[in-house]
DNA sequence: ATCCCGAGGG
DNA sequence: CCCTCTGGAT
């Protein structure tokens, strides 16, 4: 089979698996969502999700967060992992957002990846999420599979295993594709103990672990 | 290359 | 017990 066959062939058997994959962080405004994503870094949306309920019911706005102390930004993020590191980048955040964006979370990948605590990967899930703007996130999940699947190599970098999705699938497929390899990596091709044996996937998976 | 860092799964 | 979790900054 050639490449550009499997790939669709791979695109098509997730997109089965994971029809309505979607983004699982709870939000109302914008600045919520960007704070959800930042610090939903190295953990799971459920535990942001359990910590952000308490978080954005006692912390209205942008204001609120460039006010607070670090040790009740820690306290409320405590059960997440890096909270010390989240706690400050969360304050900075919300500082430079005021000082510099007069409050208001700024749209531009630049803008967004100079907020501390912000990188390429979290802007790049904010701009598909937030303003629909065609991005392939790629973190572990996105990475990991990837590799499995033969659509990049082992020693890509983030941003190359980004490149290479790009070029391999239409511009229009970008943001739905990034939730349907982060959910069959969560979920299905797990960094441990994936499911090769029940998997539509294995015929052409270049990593099978059985 | 290394540090941060608790919760949850297996 | 051990490993991994939608990374980012130094």
């Amino acid at each position: 089979m050639i490449k550009k066959e499997e790939s669709k062939f791979i695109l098509k058997e997730i997109t089965k698996m994971f029809p309505y994959a979607t983004i699982e962080l709870h939000f109302q405004q914008k600045h919520e969502l960007l704070i959800a994503i930042m610090l939903s870094a190295q953990t799971t949306d459920k535990a942001v999700n359990k910590i952000t309920k308490k978080l954005f019911s006692d912390f209205k706005n942008i204001e609120d967060y460039a006010t607070a102390e670090f040790s009740v930004l820690e306290s409320y993020i405590k059960t997440i992992g890096l909270y010390r590191n989240k706690a400050k980048n969360l304050k900075n955040l919300a500082i430079k957002i005021l000082e510099k964006y007069d409050g208001e979370v700024p749209d531009t990948q630049k803008e967004l990846e100079d907020l501390p605590g912000v990188g390429r990967k979290t802007a790049n899930v904010f701009l598909a999420e937030y303003h629909e703007i065609p991005r392939i996130a790629v973190d572990t999940h996105v990475s990991r599979v990837s590799i499995r699947l033969g659509l990049a190599k082992i020693k890509d970098s983030p941003v190359q295993v980004e490149k290479k999705l790009m070029k391999i699938y239409d511009k229009d497929q970008w943001i739905t594709l990034h939730h349907k390899f982060i959910h069959f990596g969560r979920y299905f091709c797990k960094a441990r103990n994936p499911k090769c044996k029940e998997c539509p996937l294995l015929k052409i998976c270049k990593m099978p672990m059985i």
